[in-house]
DNA sequence: CACGCGCATTGACGCAGATCAACCTGGCCG
DNA sequence: CGGCCAGGTTGATCTGCGTCAATGCGCGTG
């Protein structure tokens, strides 16, 4: 919510949406001033892609707005998504030349970028953005390797209950909801996404969906409008101690 | 191999054999001598548990030599490995309280250990210490999400191959030995370890080592001794073109 | 309105890998 | 030496999910 607006009629860090999580959180005056001198943003449409494995990225940024998926994919065609990007998410490897995965906006989307030569040279001097995105970049670690037990243990109906615990708790957190309870939130992908995130086919998704929704676990109002009566139900369902488990 | 060797004659970072990856790569004098003030060297038994997940970490290090595991459980028993600590990798968050998973010593370890509140101070007023562990930490992270594909979208019989070709490379790397044609190393795993690594059971990881036997993909001499006789084949059979892919 | 198209659902069937179980193999210790 | 036991192999059977295929549903467009 308070990431879509504001953030254009005063398009500098000071006012910028992404300052809750991303890197300028701890800037002075001085630094900011020099990271809006490389500061611009980018928009994408739904479906574009944002970036190709193997693309240089002349860029680091974060999504302002609308919703990246991060994917990976085999010669034979066979995709695994490795990482979902929603508003205040980073995107980059400061240091690094190449882009290591694709990114594909699900939806349209804003990203607030810094042109990636003048971002390394003020991190080479700016200690806390370097910690800054070590912490980030462990955040996303602990992500990735808690979906690793996600892909590598759960059954199809413990990774539904994952996901859409995931994505309801981020959301939910957005708009400082309690954690427990009733909770509401739009799928912001399609049953294809969901199966790629999670090593299904797009129809075991469907029936797992349908079947969490017979249940009881969840209702639907059409085919992405989520209501989740009882949080802990669901995390129940996915597998997970009620308060643990589950960063991002 | 080098690893093994010299590492107790001069215990201080010029001589440490983990300064080829780890934290003290670029530090000067007067930063190792500091550096130098918090280390000490921790060993474990093979089966040791070196840190449990929640607990409070008062260190962060690299492995010396030896080699454990990086487990996550859940409460109905079923455990999913997410990474594999060879020597030279690093261990800890820094800024971080505890610790989000099991490490457990596969095999006799010794750690390089730095105390972790001075070691953060330290952080603090030396740029390039995060930098150096932003970048390590983008390579765990390139490595998780890797392992999120083979999890998620390959056959037993390709994650088998995937596996052996990550220990084999980093073996041979360490060796410096070609990249292609015969590879030989130990695996450092049980059959149920790999399992654990790989989201199977441990009955078909025996399958299918079985089968790349008896299809003269590997050869084995007992039952940890491997020799790859064409590692361009052993990559084929993991489903990744002969030369990209499988970081670490 | 009918048509097409993208997305989703549902059913029938087959198979890769899990499960259960028996047996092997080599190292250690009394 | 023999017995034990952890780790490994192999076989028989079961099952969850993939595969293939038909049908539904909402929406924009001619």
């Amino acid at each position: 919510m308070l990431q879509d607006t504001l953030s254009f009629a005063t398009p500098d860090c000071s006012g910028c949406p992404i300052r809750h999580r991303a890197v300028c959180a701890r800037c002075d005056s001085d630094e900011l001033a020099r990271l809006e001198e490389i500061k611009y943003y980018r928009s994408f449409e739904a479906g574009q892609t944002v970036i190709w494995s193997g693309d240089r990225m002349d860029f680091v940024g974060s999504v302002v707005s609308g919703i990246a998926t991060l994917t990976q994919t085999m010669e034979d065609g066979r995709t695994q998504m490795v990482g979902l990007l929603l508003p205040s998410d980073f995107v980059g490897r400061p240091g690094r030349d190449g882009a290591a995965y694709d990114v594909v906006a699900t939806s349209d989307l804003v990203m607030c970028c810094f042109r990636k030569k003048p971002f390394e040279q003020l991190m080479e001097t700016t200690p806390h953005i370097a910690q800054r995105l070590l912490q980030m970049t462990l955040d996303e670690l602990d992500a990735a390797r808690e979906w690793m037990l996600v892909l590598g243990r759960k059954t199809a109906r413990e990774k539904i209950a994952s996901l859409l615990a995931i994505i309801g708790r981020r959301d939910a957190s957005i708009q400082s909801a309690p954690m427990s309870g009733r909770i509401v939130f739009d799928l912001p992908l399609t049953r294809e996404a969901m199966a790629d995130y999670l090593g299904l086919t797009l129809e075991t998704v469907s029936r797992q969906v349908s079947a969490l929704k017979r249940d009881g676990v969840i209702e639907l109002q059409g085919k992405r409008h989520v209501t989740v009566p009882d949080f802990s139900r669901l995390l129940e369902e996915a597998g997970d101690d009620a308060d643990g488990g589950l960063l991002v």
